[in-house]
RNA sequence: GGCCCGUUCGUCUAUCGGCUAGGACGCCAGGUUUUCAUCCUGGUAAGAGGGGUUCGAUUCCCCUACGGGCUACCA
């Protein structure tokens, strides 16, 4: 008796998907999958002004860098008609459908032929502006202006087989209440006196939004339309539109926006650039200026972290855990929780999540991620030890590229000290100190981190010399800066000469001072 | 300007008429780490304002203020 679930994403290929974008996607998806219903990807591209090479592309990498599995629509190689039964999913491949159903809109009365050009469209507004009102294209104003509503039907003919140029528009009716219902925001009521008569298709043989929309989503069969709140001021028109053409109605909910970290407006992608944090999922070079985006791929996110603070902007599972994966987060999500307020977006909660989601990763995993960047270091690294100096490191980091900055002593011997470190940990006794630690380490034979402990921390108290008179050097010896891992675990890892060699180098240093 | 949606700590949020208004991020302090970071503990901090309804309002209603969106032959 229920209808299956089905849900589309429907972006417009105009540039990168931006994250308010992927979250759309996440909660359609997040739908789809709690009722074992199908999420549909289908491209929006009626309006070819604003077709941006290669966001096609963009978007389905978006899509499966986070995980969403498409189950319908555009395939991972951009075909459009090979995954699903009510292909094709691109709307430009489409344009044979939808005049029919803008001229069985004008047959049954609903819509309607217009001609006036954008010069007198402008003069009416500035007009209307000049005296305080507000223009608005229905039955305040259709009499003044060009259209099958005021010309003769020969008229009307005439004007079009002369090729006159010509939209068709919704016909808006007069006084009338439309009762709305979205599931986020519960009923809303709309006085159609202040609805435009929308244009339904445009001069250039192509459908607007509205009706490209209203015919795919009933001909694809979708059951739930989740889409971003800039669209709640459409939605009577949709109503009417199914209204009109005796369609059954899927079921609407208007998610909150994202908005700036401060200041006023939502989110765009300038905030990133001046703020520091992306706002694309992936990296983008725009084809036109090759100004190059950053994307949380690259900048060192997990897919996982992303989708993660993504599906917490807006939406809450009532409880107070936080960390879900998207299996976990396809069985808790429901689309009453989400809120109806706009959510700022926090940039530092966002590395928050990954360094929560960094400690969930294996050691294994994180240094085959790593050993790129020891290898532009050093040369001939053994994936093993990169494992075990991530084991010792993984805590303290955000980001895979925090990395190196962590534990470069693992791997080359510090080439200064820093001065600050220098002043707090060398004496005038220091020299002689570590040079006696020196050759108590050439004595120790089972060079392991526990037998280390205690060889020198006994060698340290029979010496009655104070703990920090000597650790303090010799991390500053091994690290060239008082920071970083238990010294032990650095000694163990280095090694017994390359130990020897770096106390000597501290020693060298101090003596030329 | 018009229309629509919204409003709990700085931020994300919990609360479905009765609570010391809870959690998380951030920030601050203490502890652990004889380092730094992590981590742990604690602290800071909120119902926009005004009217109602009610025995009782953060919660329901109205007004105001503020925020946001839309107002294209863009989506």
């Amino acid at each position: 008796m229920e209808k299956p679930i089905r849900v589309r994403f429907a972006p417009s290929p105009t540039g990168p998907l931006h994250i308010g974008g992927v979250r759309t996607a996440l909660f359609n998806y997040l739908f789809a999958k709690k009722y074992n219903g199908q999420f549909i990807l289908r491209i929006e591209d009626t309006d070819q002004n604003r077709y941006v090479e290669g966001a096609e592309k963009y978007i389905v990498d978006a899509l499966n860098w986070c995980g969403m599995h498409i189950d319908e629509g555009i395939t991972p190689n951009l075909n459009s008609n090979d995954k699903g039964n009510f292909g094709p999913y691109r709307q430009s491949e489409r344009k044979h459908l939808y005049k029919d159903y803008a001229e069985q809109l004008i047959t049954s009365g609903h819509a309607y032929y217009a001609f006036d050009s954008a010069e007198t469209l402008e003069y009416h507004r500035k007009d209307h502006e000049a005296k305080g009102k507000t223009f608005i294209y229905n039955w305040h104003n259709r009499e003044k202006l060009s259209n099958s509503l005021t010309l003769s039907e020969d008229e009307v003919k005439q004007k079009i087989e002369a090729g006159a140029d010509y939209v068709i528009r919704f016909k808006s009716p007069k006084d009338e209440t439309l009762h709305l219902k979205d599931i986020i925001r519960g009923d809303i009521e709309i006085d159609t006196n202040i609805l435009d008569d929308k244009v339904l298709f445009k001069s250039d043989g192509m459908p607007t939004y509205h009706l490209a929309n209203i015919v795919d989503d009933h001909l694809m069969e979708i059951s739930h339309v989740i889409r971003g709140e800039e669209w709640l001021p459409s939605l009577a028109l949709h109503y009417q539109l199914y209204d009109a053409f005796g369609w059954d109605k899927p079921k609407f909910a208007h998610l909150p926006l994202i908005l700036k970290p401060t200041g006023k407006g939502k989110l765009s992608k300038r905030d990133g650039e001046k703020m520091g944090f992306p706002v694309f999922p992936l990296e983008w070079k725009d084809p036109k200026t090759e100004v190059v985006s950053k994307g949380y791929k690259e900048e060192g996110y997990f897919p996982e972290a992303v989708v993660n603070f993504l599906a917490f902007l807006g939406w809450n599972p009532g409880n107070e855990q936080e960390i879900f994966d998207l299996e976990t987060l396809t069985n808790v999500f429901d689309l009453k929780r989400v809120n109806k307020a706009g959510a700022r977006f926090d940039p530092d909660k966002t590395k928050w999540f990954n360094h929560q989601y960094m400690q969930m990763q294996s050691d294994v995993h994180l240094a085959h991620q790593f050993k790129p960047i020891v290898d532009g270091h050093v040369e001939n690294i053994d994936i093993n030890y990169i494992e075990m100096v991530v084991s010792l490191i993984k805590e303290r980091a955000t980001f895979v590229s925090d990395f190196w900055e962590l534990s470069n002593f693992f791997f080359v011997a510090p080439n200064n000290y820093t001065e600050k470190a220098l002043k707090k940990s060398v004496k005038d006794d220091t020299a002689e100190i570590i040079n006696k630690l020196k050759t108590e380490i050439e004595t120790i034979e089972q060079f392991e981190v526990e037998n280390l402990k205690t060889e020198i921390k006994g060698w340290i108290t029979s010496q009655n010399i104070g703990f920090g008179k000597v650790m303090m050097p010799l991390r500053l010896a091994l690290v060239g800066d008082l920071k970083g891992p238990d010294v032990f675990d650095i000694v163990f890892m280095i090694g017994k000469d390359e130990t020897i060699n770096r106390i000597a180098g501290l020693i060298k240093t101090i003596q030329n001072e």
